[in-house]
DNA sequence: GTGAAAGCGCTAACAA
DNA sequence: TTGTTAGCGCTTTCAC
């Protein structure tokens, strides 16, 4: 029940193992024959045995002696993760459909899992990697490039890394079209709830809601809660956001988001009469909610999708390339005009 | 930059490739040295230059020969999914401290793919594989048994599988403990509101609800929801068991829990005075609303822990066993005695 | 068009 | 205690 080798099939047809090899990989012409210099007859024989025992090359030893490994690396810092998850679900999906094998690996934000990880699959000698870095080691990565072995960043960029391929959120324009849209819409006196966190999405966000807010001649607000004590305080922001007179809400994390949304309800407030909310990060409460809400979407899986074909192409050869892409604005129910 | 092989390692030491081989497979002892018929003089020389270089053996190379290839194959319906990757992560987790990789791949529910997915697996020759079962799929399982790769089932069985490890729920058991729990804080009049669906886990959930129920001489009353109007059905059964004087919900699914509890504050009902509830799965959500929720958590990862021993376990050659996990009933405060 | 032969980096009999 | 030899399954010159 073990699988045949080329050298079987080589021996049953009376051929040599080179001719097989060459049949097997050689190009598809566009009708669907190899191409190759190996007559049409015994290139069908060929293919219709392998057909008949079903037989797959050993990804091993093909690698082993210098071909194509079949294989790519992904790091994320936790698959567990739901962004990460389906980016990396989508990076499979695609992968496999073109016959690569995926070896994933969680860095846990720690850079020498991280080191350990790229090590790895640098003895794996995979085709390609593909990771969302973690702060604070960038040497595992040059080895990856001094090796020539294709690298495309996710998410985080590390400036000094030279000869990757890069596939980044534009997360300040976003906030610049949520502002935009809000304004757009008839909200003027919109705030934001923020977390105090080191995270350069987050920042990147106040920042350019804050600078929209003033180009506009507004005057900007942010409630920055600390993450321990995130939910009350939240909801204090909700509460005295109310009480002012606020009319829209921009909520830059999934949990400032939920937990507003839910002292909203809470408090009895009607969105959006009395106030207005843009949410972040996907959830399918979003448009089950009634009304919907209106929310940024990261479009983890368009973000995998992107890598996983700049990746193709710099296997190919291609030059790296940076992409950015820009995170998508839902609308909904939570910000109808006014 | 390449990788140093272990034929220059020999060379530059002086000794056979065998010698170094050797030292390097062979199994340590309590004092950290190699346990093999190697002078303990040479075993040091060969340790340190592996050291100095930092070599790493190619596990391509190894694999083919025979040997070890330190490379598990984990298939989920779907990476995307939180109690999946959970349980993937922790399974990557302790493997790749054991210097194993992994290779990740989504089932999708659907047979074709799980079957590509595990012929590849037994193409690149992995050691061991784990894999949560899609429906209508057992002939390439068996195929894995038979080719003597050790093979554990999560979360879902396949009872004709013989020889294959299991770590599976006890979800009745989890659900005659919920039950209790309400009985045992004074709750009588306790419903449930599920979905239809064909989903094991949730028919054992029901079943159970209904016979602890009898036994303990109450009437069970389930609310059954289709799935596609979940949300709107949902939140008429919250209306529905609030104006009967209902004491206690049960909501065996996250989505069915979180629209409950939203429809519960919409109605401004208190929570457990009004209404006892019990969610269910995993969500920050429990822990951070107030009061807290009385949850049944998955245990996804303690899944994943058990699942990679056991593997590990039958890869030493152990007989394959079954491993019930009995969800854990978190406590919280939405089901305080009354 | 096709094949012989030499490896890729490693492990495992079998000798010494 | 150590080395010799022969592969694992495949790709790739180079020759015919």
């Amino acid at each position: 029940m073990v699988n045949i080798t080329l050298k079987e099939l080589a021996r049953e047809l009376g051929v040599s193992t080179t001719l097989v090899s060459r049949v097997l990989n050689a190009p598809l012409r566009a009708d669907g024959t190899p191409d190759c210099d190996i007559s049409r007859d015994t290139a069908r024989r060929v293919l219709e045995l392998v057909d008949k025992y079903n037989y797959k090359p050993s990804r091993m030893a093909a690698g082993l002696r210098g071909g194509k490994r079949y294989m790519l690396g992904v790091i994320t810092p936790d698959i567990a993760n739901a962004s990460f998850s389906a980016t990396g679900r989508r990076i499979e999906e695609l992968a496999s459909a073109d016959g690569y094998s995926i070896m994933f690996g969680s860095s846990d934000e720690r850079p020498d899992r991280q080191l350990e990880l790229i090590d790895h699959f640098i003895g794996q000698k995979v085709d390609g990697i593909i990771v969302t870095p973690c702060a604070g080691e960038d040497r595992s990565l040059q080895k990856v490039v001094d090796q020539g072995i294709p690298l495309v960043l996710i998410n985080r960029n590390i400036p000094s890394l030279e000869g990757v391929g890069r596939v980044l959120q534009d997360y300040a324009g976003s906030t610049r079209a949520v502002v935009k849209h809000l304004l757009g819409n008839g909200y003027r006196r919109i705030e934001m709830i923020s977390e105090n966190m080191d995270v350069l999405s987050l920042k990147d966000r106040e920042r350019s809601y804050c600078e929209t807010m003033i180009a506009n001649g507004l005057e900007p607000h942010i409630y920055k809660v600390e993450s321990i004590t995130q939910e009350i305080e939240t909801r204090q922001a909700v509460r005295d956001a109310l009480k002012k007179g606020t009319e829209a809400l921009i909520t830059p994390r999934i949990v400032l988001s939920i937990n507003a949304l839910l002292e909203l309800m809470n408090a009895g407030a009607r969105i959006p009469e009395d106030m207005a909310i843009v949410c972040h990060d996907d959830s399918p409460a979003w448009i089950t909610h009634s009304p919907t809400i209106t929310y940024v979407s990261q479009r983890s899986d368009d973000v995998g999708t992107l890598a996983y074909r700049l990746l193709c192409r710099m296997m190919k050869g291609e030059l790296a390339e940076q992409i950015m892409v820009p995170p998508r604005l839902v609308l909904g129910g939570s910000t109808v005009k006014r």
